[in-house]
DNA sequence: AATGTTGGCCAACTGGCGTTGACTTTAACT
DNA sequence: AGTTAAAGTCAACGCCAGTTGGCCAACATT
């Protein structure tokens, strides 16, 4: 066994903690997740949580530290907006514990109210932003990015956290051909605000 | 105060303790509402509700034993079809404690096993089972019914769990004018599968 | 080599949870 | 009126959570 440099294994012990953080947070959410828990996968003590990141909801705010990479749809052409858009998503989330972040987000921010100021924050300052961008009316942008938000967050519910059968049965290309024509006529559609 | 028979006595307590929980159940998740806090706003002792549910899961079977009451899509002319679809489901939703019952299992679902499960039987049950019945090629029928659920759960998700500022403002007639040709769409466009 | 510092473990405290059983009160029945 | 069964209360149990502080060993510093 190496030896280690004190800050060595102080970052190690930190990044495992983070790690088994992350994966029990996204599969049973806040309040299932504990502690001692997270410690017990991350090997350690469960006050070592404590000393590095002060308490559990500190930690939780550690592990959802999130930045969506949204590609800029304006400068993609009018009719391939919704397929960039759910081609996007889908790589994102179907990476190896690249779904980690917005499984968390989900599972957390139904029961627990700063998980879901989190989401809130997420989305309105870079799901938004970039819908509102690709929309020619500034009236009804506001509405279109809600709507597209509706979409996609029910895609991600579905498939990754409520894991329903018939939508994890969908492969990738089906998600986009028969989202993608949904996000076009979202961002298009004459709509009534 | 009027006398009451105990018979009136028992269902009046039986019922106030199912009308807090479901509410505690929407609004905080299975883990964190807990048997003292449903009797406290009961007005009744703790162990009332174990005499009368027998355990907090029962309580829980209980509070979510609902009907969604789901037209029939299929006897619903072509075009139309999204139109009545979301329309009943915003009627059921905004009406008053109308979106309890999902509510209740959007956010328990994301953190107990159990609500998971509940949330796949209703929706493979009744919403499945409707969008099926309202399209022409089997073939894509259940990929077609996956795809409608997740934008009305999404919707539901982003309005009444989440409360997404942007989503909340849309009234129900713009959200009737975007989604409702959304549901047409996903019925009857082109679907690789 | 002696010192201070840091990572780590252990044991304990506090508090809230689901649940239980004994007790008291109230309505129903004879 | 007196008995019985049901509705409701009270106090406690055992458990597990988050959190804390004291201790030890390994490292860094001088």
């Amino acid at each position: 066994m190496a030896r280690l440099t004190q800050q060595e294994r102080s970052r190690r012990t930190r990044e495992a903690i983070l790690v088994a953080a992350r994966r029990q947070f996204a599969a049973q959410g806040f309040s299932q997740t504990t502690i001692r828990s997270v410690a017990a996968e991350a090997e350690i003590d469960p006050s070592m949580v404590m000393r590095y990141y002060g308490s559990k909801r500190d930690l939780f705010v550690a592990a959802t530290d999130l930045d969506l990479a949204l590609p800029d749809l304006a400068s993609v052409p009018a009719g391939e907006r919704g397929d960039v858009a759910i081609r996007h998503f889908l790589a994102l989330w179907e990476g190896e514990a690249g779904d980690d972040l917005l499984r968390i987000l989900l599972a957390s921010a139904s029961t627990d109210p700063e998980a879901a100021d989190r989401v809130r924050a997420v989305l309105a300052a870079q799901l938004e932003k970039v819908v509102a961008a690709a929309v020619d009316d500034p009236a009804t942008a506001r509405a279109r990015a809600a709507l597209v938000a509706t979409q996609i967050l029910g895609l991600a519910l579905c498939r990754y956290v409520l894991r329903l059968p018939a939508v994890t049965e969908l492969s990738p290309d089906t998600i986009i051909s028969g989202v993608g024509p949904v996000i076009d006529l979202l961002l298009t559609e004459r709509l009534d605000v």
